[in-house]
DNA sequence: AAATAAAATGTTATAATATTGCATTTGCAC
DNA sequence: GTGCAAATGCAATATTATAACATTTTATTT
């Protein structure tokens, strides 16, 4: 189901265990502060997001689970485990990939806004607030008030428009 | 399952028979222009979409389909329906609602932005370049061209807001 | 008008994603 | 250790979407 570009980092060659241990630490400090526990099941089913940085489908985290123990998981698990990451703002959920992508930045609590690949289906979530900011300000014009604002734009990212080997 | 809110229009008095046949006046109309057919179903497809402004799914349109003819449809009937509206504009697709809502403006080819009311479920489209700005600023400071920005703002809108029997 | 080709629709089956409901186990407070 | 709440196991099923192939309809050519 991964093509070959899977093993494309984010950018070209950075060091991606480091992402995943950050992130490990990060979601285990997270989780003790907030006195909420971070169970097996959940450390193994943030790690298969954080193994690239390509969303990932819960069924194929599935997949990842039945790898490792001997036991196959039922559905229920993994989403059960990932309600619970998506509630501590762990990870997100790209609603129009059906799949999940472990969050920047757990400690305060935000929708990212996702630029997503095409070619090599890496997402990079934004931290900027000029597009929070123009939805903010479209919305007032109507008199809405924005509570959840989901932003995924799909396109081309840098580092696959210089290997153009692209569409 | 729609609820009493469903009663709702997408503004609190308008002529929403207006916006029906005028949608299903410009579909004709483009249709003939660019020498596709609109057939019985598309045109059944595309009236359910704008039976209200609230984003529908392909199953209810199915179930409102089963209704108005003997036959029921299956799956595909109504999924190749909405995908000849999709590639001609005539319908969006809301990624995180899995459900479709008829395009204020098919004459030009655009992914709309939508302002979702979690209230009446009423999804507007707007009409700014605010938005996009934002998305090609922001994506253009990591390299990414933007091929399809998909923006689905779930909120409060301004009559369920006057209205205060929301939450 | 008959033959042909292309487009649209019908039909069956199935894939992919997600949830419900209930049983069991685990961790923790007392 | 007892009792409770949270977490997980498990079976079934709901929801959304597509694949593969048959049939019908429409348009085009002859």
């Amino acid at each position: 189901m991964q093509n070959l570009s899977s093993m494309h980092n984010i950018t070209e060659h950075h060091n991606h265990q480091r992402c995943i241990d950050d992130a490990m630490t990060r979601a285990k400090a997270l989780c003790h502060s907030r006195q909420v526990k971070f169970t097996r099941i959940r450390e193994q089913v943030l790690a298969c997001v954080w193994a690239n940085h390509q969303p990932v489908g819960a069924y194929t985290i599935l997949e990842e689970l039945a790898k490792d123990s001997s036991r196959r998981p039922a559905p229920p698990t993994v989403y059960r485990a990932l309600d619970f990451l998506l509630d501590n703002g762990l990870v997100h959920r790209i609603a129009s990939l059906n799949a999940f992508i472990g969050c920047q930045d757990p400690s305060h609590q935000h929708q990212g806004h996702f630029l997503i690949c095409r070619q090599c289906r890496n997402a990079t979530e934004l931290d900027t607030d000029i597009i929070n900011t123009a939805i903010n300000t479209a919305a007032k014009q109507h008199g809405f008030s924005v509570e959840v604002p989901c932003v995924e734009v799909v396109g081309c990212c840098a580092h696959c428009k210089e290997n153009r080997d692209n569409d």
